[in-house]
DNA sequence: GCCGTTTTCGGCCCGACTGTTTTCAGTCG
C-alpha cells in the first residue's frame, strides 16, 4: 500500500515540525522552504530514489540543500540535520505543540523561563499558577490551556474525523444556516468540500448582510460543547462529539472569494494568489482586486475569479496544488465526474443478502425513481458467512427481475453477485453458475492479514477468472477504522489492463475505496472504473453521487467510466458480450 | 531554503480573534 516516497516525506514532515520550534514560528521562510519542498515530494509519483542530486534539484521547490538531503536519506537511510533537531527536542517535548493554543514562541518561552519540558511539568505549572509570571499570559491563558490539555487527543491539532462522520453534521448545519433569515447563501468549505476521506474541521462560510444574529445562534444552538472563538464575523465551536467547526460570515458580494479562500487547499490558494501577483493584483478571502487602486475585479463567484486569472474553474476535490492549476492554465484539466454522468448502478444489495434491508421491488423502485437507465443488482455471494445467498436464492430472484422488468420498462435489470475473494483467490459458485449470472464484481471480505505478496496473489488470481468484471473494494480499507489490504498496487492495475477488469469505486463513505492515491495511478495505466454505491437499503442507492467526487478527486476521466456509458453498450459491457 | 533574474541578493500570502496591554504579539487557518 505504501508508496515509495512515504518514509521521505514523513521524514520531511517531522523536519518541517521541528524547524517551526527551531525557527520560532511557521512564518519563517526556511520552514516555508522545506513545507513547499514536502508538499512537492508528496505530490511526486515517480520513484525520488531514482532520482540523482541534479535531477531533484529541477522539482519545484527542491533546491541544492534539499537535494542533498533526500539523496542522504536513500544513501544512509537519515538525515543528520533532522537528527540533530530530534536531539534539541525530544517528543514528550514536541507533543506539547500539539496543544491547541500553544504555538511555538510560548513554547519556547515555557521551556527556557519555566523549565517546561512536558505535559506534566505544564500541567504543575498551570496547578501552582506559574504561568500567569510569565509577560503575555494570564489568567485566562492558564484556563485555556488546562482545558486544552484535558482535551487532548479529543480535539487536538491532530485528530482527524472520517469524512462519513462529518459530512452528515456539516450538512445539516448548512441547510439550518441557510434556512435563516437574511441568509443568502451557505456552503460547507476546506478539506471537507475536497473531499479528502478525513477531515480536521468544519469550515462553513454563510453570506449575509447582518453577521450578529447568525453568530448568536451559532454559539448558542444545540450540541454545542465549547465556543472557542465568538468574533463579529468569525466564530468557532466544538461539538459534543468533538469535532470543530469553523463558521464565517462575509458580504454576499464576497460570496466566492470567501468559499475560495476557506475551500483551499492552502497550496493551491498560494498558486492563485501568486497568479494575481503576477498581474498586479491581489487575492484574499474579500476579493481579487487590483493591488495599486483597490477596484474589485472579481468577487461574488468562484467562476470569475478563475475567469479573471486566465483558469478554467477548478473542480473542488482537485483543488490540492498537484498540477490543476497548469492545467487549468494550458486548457487542458479534464472535467469533474459528475451525478449527471452516471447512468446506473452496478453494485447493489437488497434484503436477500444478510446484511440488506430493502426488499428488491423497494430498491428498483428507488434507482427508477433515481432515472437509472439499468441497474445490477449483487447479493453477496454464498461464501460470506450469514449474508451470503444461495444458488437457489438467486434462481428465484431472477424471475423476480424478470417480473420487476415488465414494470418498470425504463430500466434495464441485471442479475450479478458480488464474488468473495478467498485468501488464495478462490471464488463462490462454480464457474458454470457464475456464467449464467450477467455480471461479477468480486471482493475481499476476510483474510485482511495476509502477507502482501499472498493479497496481491489472491486478487490476481481473481482477476484471471473471465467471469470476474469487476473488483469491488480494491483494499477493502473503512476510514479511520481499518486499514486496507496490503498489496502491490501496480501489479494488481497493471492485471487490470491486462485481463480488461474494471476497478471499482466504492461511494460509501466509510470505503471510497479506491483510495484517491490509487485512482490517479490507474488512470495513467489505462484501467477501466465503475462507481458502486454499495447499496445495503433503498435510500443508499443516491450516493453514488459521492463516488463521482472521489472518482474527481482521483482525476478519473468519465469516459473510462463504464457506468457512464449508454445502455447498450454497458450491457455488452457487463456480460463480455459482443454489443 | 528557494527562486528569479535587470544573475547574486531581495522577496517570499493574508486577515480574524484572543489575551493582554493600551498598540500589539501570538495563534490559527
Amino acid at each position: 500500500m505504501a508508496g515509495p516516497n512515504d518514509e521521505l516525506v514523513a521524514l520531511f514532515r517531522e523536519l518541517v515540525t521541528l524547524m517551526i520550534l527551531d525557527e520560532g514560528g511557521p512564518g519563517s521562510f526556511r520552514v516555508r522552504a522545506y513545507e513547499n519542498a514536502m508538499h512537492e515530494l508528496k505530490a511526486h509519483r515517480g520513484d525520488l530514489s531514482a532520482l540523482t542530486e541534479k535531477e531533484l534539484t529541477q522539482l519545484d521547490g527542491v533546491g541544492k540543500s534539499t537535494a542533498k538531503k533526500i539523496r542522504e536519506f536513500f544513501e544512509t537511510g537519515t538525515i543528520a540535520k533532522l537528527d540533530a533537531l530530534r536531539g534539541k527536542f525530544p517528543p514528550e517535548f514536541v507533543q506539547l505543540s500539539k496543544i491547541p493554543g500553544l504555538g511555538p514562541k510560548t513554547l519556547m518561552r515555557l521551556r527556557d523561563e519555566l523549565g517546561i519540558h512536558n505535559v506534566d511539568d505544564l500541567r504543575a505549572a498551570i496547578d501552582s499558577q506559574a504561568l500567569r509570571e510569565l509577560k503575555g499570559l494570564g489568567e485566562k491563558s492558564e484556563q485555556k490551556l488546562s482545558r486544552a490539555i484535558e482535551r487532548m487527543g479529543l480535539t487536538g491539532k491532530d485528530k482527524r474525523t472520517p469524512i462519513a462522520e462529518a459530512l452528515p453534521v456539516a450538512e445539516r448545519l448548512v441547510a439550518d444556516l441557510a434556512a435563516m433569515p437574511g441568509v443568502q447563501a451557505a456552503r460547507y468549505c476546506g478539506s471537507l468540500r475536497r473531499f479528502r476521506e478525513t477531515i480536521g474541521d468544519i469550515d462553513i462560510v454563510v453570506a449575509s448582510t447582518d453577521a450578529a444574529p447568525i453568530m448568536e445562534w451559532f454559539v448558542a444552538m444545540p450540541g454545542v460543547q465549547e465556543v472557542i472563538g465568538h468574533g463579529e464575523t468569525k466564530s468557532s465551536i466544538v461539538t459534543g462529539a468533538g469535532l470543530q467547526v469553523d463558521l464565517r460570515v462575509v458580504e454576499p458580494g464576497q460570496f466566492g472569494a470567501a468559499t475560495l479562500y476557506f475551500t483551499g487547499s492552502k497550496a493551491h490558494n498560494i498558486k492563485l494568489r501568486q497568479r494575481a501577483i503576477e498581474r498586479g493584483w491581489t487575492l484574499n478571502e474579500y476579493a481579487l482586486s487590483d493591488a495599486a487602486t483597490g477596484k474589485v475585479i472579481a468577487a461574488a463567484t468562484e467562476d470569475e475569479i478563475y475567469d479573471a486569472l486566465g483558469l478554467a474553474t477548478i473542480p473542488e476535490p482537485m483543488r490540492e496544488d498537484t498540477g490543476e492549476v497548469e492545467r487549468a492554465a494550458a486548457g487542458t484539466l479534464l472535467p469533474p465526474v459528475t451525478a449527471s454522468d452516471l447512468r446506473g448502478d452496478v453494485h447493489v444489495h437488497t434484503s436477500l443478502s444478510g446484511d440488506g434491508h430493502s426488499t428488491l421491488e423497494q430498491t428498483v423502485a428507488a434507482a427508477a425513481e433515481l432515472g437509472w437507465e439499468y441497474l445490477v443488482i449483487t447479493e453477496h455471494g454464498e461464501n460470506l458467512a450469514i449474508n451470503g445467498v444461495s444458488r437457489e436464492q438467486l434462481r428465484v430472484q431472477r424471475t423476480d427481475l424478470a417480473a420487476l422488468a415488465d414494470r418498470f420498462p425504463q430500466l434495464t435489470l441485471l442479475q450479478g453477485v458480488e464474488l468473495n475473494i478467498g485468501p488464495h483467490g478462490e471464488l463462490d459458485y462454480d464457474a458454470a453458475f457464475r456464467a449464467e449470472l450477467d455480471f461479477c464484481i468480486a471482493g475481499v471480505h476476510s483474510h485482511f492479514d495476509l502477507e502482501p505478496e499472498q493479497q496481491t496473489a489472491r486478487v490476481l488470481a481473481a482477476m484471471e477468472d473471465p467471469t470476474v468484471r469487476v473488483i469491488a473494494h480494491p483494499t477493502g480499507r473503512l476510514i479511520g477504522r481499518r486499514p486496507g489490504i496490503d498489496f502491490d498496487i501496480d501489479a494488481v492495475l497493471s492485471k487490470a489492463v491486462e485481463t480488461d477488469t474494471a476497478i471499482e469505486i466504492n461511494a460509501a463513505l466509510w470505503r471510497l475505496d479506491a483510495t484517491d492515491d490509487l485512482l490517479l495511478r490507474a488512470r495513467d495505466l489505462g484501467v477501466t472504473f465503475v462507481i458502486g454505491s454499495d447499496a445495503h437499503r433503498a435510500g443508499d442507492l443516491e450516493r453514488l453521487r459521492w463516488g463521482a467526487v472521489h472518482a474527481t478527486r482521483g482525476w478519473v476521466d468519465v469516459t473510462a467510466v463504464a457506468n457512464s456509458w449508454p445502455r447498450d453498450k454497458f450491457v455488452a459491457w457487463a456480460r463480455r458480450s459482443q454489443p
